[in-house]
DNA sequence: TATTGTTATACTCTATAACTATA
DNA sequence: TATAGTTATAGAGTATAACAATA
């Protein structure tokens, strides 16, 4: 290892702790509390406004693997679907092929909420007009590859302590 | 207004979607399971985690201030700090001045389970690591202007429905 | 009167375990 | 036997409303 890519380490190490508070930061607050604000304002919970999202119209989608996106048991579901279905915003249907399994279908009513729902999530804060279009290409770019590092890393192996 | 910003501004406003729509996915996704991982290994809630962060070693804080940082109803933080006491980790201890406020403190067994589970949190993930200290110097910067402009437009006037 | 912390209540999410109906 | 969904249960977070002690 040459001096310079000890250097690069040390120094980026100290920058890439505080890239990583700063996100810790700005998604504990900024961007928990805006996704709060905006799934509250429609009346529903979280979990319930995540499954909408995964919901997507024309693709019925079983229990089990709605709880295995939600990354939750399935036997809480249950619970979520029957409020989402009570709202009239989704239904069981029975799946082709194997009785035991209930795909989960959105109403149009439903349709209707998860696009407006999805759009109001998405629209973009105003915090980012300060940058130009060149800076944003580059915070896209810089951003992706994280993301992309990520998928590549799932928890990481110094996940544990 | 210029040829060359309306097409600024189209493109950024495509760009900047999908960095909003990359950090909604990177913060439900990696960072929220990271942050879900490490706080459970540490046997602890998340409202407990956050609760701990909040109260620094020697400084006293009213569990009413608690209850605003933590952004919850104050009749929650009876059963968070119960739960926390019970465990040895904090103290509640009256409050100099006005006999009505209790004033939230780290024991030292809480002070040892804050000091080891905040390294862990802002541990960086290896996901960093693909970039040069160039890049991340650069990611810092966008960041950080981003998080200056959150700050002072606390939800956006584009906040509601 | 107003404020601090607590309690009572009700709701949702969470996991575990046991159950049913299928496969 | 194994799997999909449900139910029962218990624990934690959340908000609202009412309360005692204090200001």
């Amino acid at each position: 290892m040459v001096a310079s890519e000890r250097s690069v380490s040390a120094v980026g190490n100290a920058q890439a702790r505080e890239i990583w508070e700063l996100l810790l930061e700005l998604s504990r607050t900024h961007l928990r509390e805006r996704l709060a604000a905006t799934i509250s304002a429609f009346d529903l919970s979280v979990p319930q406004a995540h499954a909408l999202q995964l919901l997507e119209p024309g693709r019925p989608l079983p229990m089990r693997d709605l709880a295995a996106r939600l990354r939750c048991d399935a036997s809480n579901i249950t619970g979520i679907v029957d409020r989402l279905e009570a709202r009239g915003l989704v239904e069981r249907q029975p799946a082709p092929g194997d009785r035991r399994v209930k795909a989960l279908v959105v109403t149009d009513k439903g349709v209707a909420l998860r696009t407006s729902l999805v759009e109001r999530l998405h629209r973009v804060p105003p915090a980012f007009a300060g940058l130009s279009a060149e800076e944003q290409r580059t915070l896209l770019d810089l951003l992706r590859r994280i993301a992309v590092a990520c998928e590549q890393d799932p928890q990481g192996p110094a996940s544990m302590l």
